[in-house]
DNA sequence: AGTAGTAAGTTCCTTTTCAGAACCTGTCAA
DNA sequence: TTGACAGGTTCTGAAAAGGAACTTACTACT
């Protein structure tokens, strides 16, 4: 089976990893989150080659995560933002942060967290089910449908 | 730079990544939380390569995230649990589910969904900070650290 | 007029990874 | 002795990624 194939399974994660399963992909979004918009920063920032750079922010257009947007005209330039879809994917990006920081103990460099702006406090992120409240473990869940 | 060199990154999207950010990574820890444990039936349910399937067993071992039980000797043949540190990433797939039945509609297949194992009924999975109460977004949380 | 700088890519070539299939090893059962 | 089973390894060709240089359409400087 192809990787590209994923697309059309049953399964939401193959679905889900077939948009952003790909490697550098979540790297990409990681700094479309903190607000870096052009293709020299991105380069810069992830040392990733402009080839790959290239074809990630085309996939991630063509999927709805990120549109493309002339800020100016002659010679035409433009920037790429996060669409609702996009913004969307904030809890999975959370949640492997929270996982790294926990599991994936940085060597040496001091680690990077998240704070609320509200309060400036670290927060403590849990995946909840609003419908009754408790927190999601693989124990209290199980999937349904057909897989 | 290389893929490889995000492990020692200071952002814990980067260390995170480097783990689970692989190709077929997440898939095979799906079929790890749906009980899956040997090399034949992941092979065959995921339709990945052998060679490559071996190859993520082994990273995912060497990083802590499986641990490889031997259940037989004579011919020895061992299968593969999730440790502490590979339950740890559920919140991680719940999301990415979650992400995918909202913005990556599955066409024409029917959807896999979660349900509560104690009433039976759909999750809607958040997430919370525990510290606050409120819901994480990308407006209510900043980074922290040197990045 | 000529040179350098900027932003967003594209092109070319080499190296790494992946897909697909066949093969290997040790054991049991027919 | 032949076949099945489980968990891999080995081989070859195709696809993807790394690395560096080049392109285009401007603006600003000398």
């Amino acid at each position: 089976m192809k990787w590209n194939d994923l697309q059309t399974e049953a399964c939401p994660v193959a679905r889900g990893l077939s948009v952003i399963g790909d490697r550098w992909t979540m790297l990409v979004l990681r700094d479309c989150f903190l607000g870096v918009r052009r293709f020299e920063q991105m380069q810069e920032r992830l040392g990733i080659t402009r080839h790959v750079l290239a074809d990630r922010l085309r996939k991630l257009e063509a999927n709805g995560v990120l549109r493309r947007e002339r800020y100016q005209e002659r010679p035409p330039r433009h920037e790429y933002r996060l669409t609702e879809r996009g913004k969307a994917l904030y809890p999975v990006l959370v949640s492997v942060i929270e996982w790294a920081n926990a599991h994936v103990p940085p060597t040496g460099a001091p680690s990077v967290t998240l704070v609320s702006r509200e309060t400036g406090e670290p927060i403590l992120p849990v995946l909840i089910d609003m419908n009754t409240g408790k927190e999601i473990t693989y124990r209290t869940v199980t999937a349904l449908g057909s897989d």
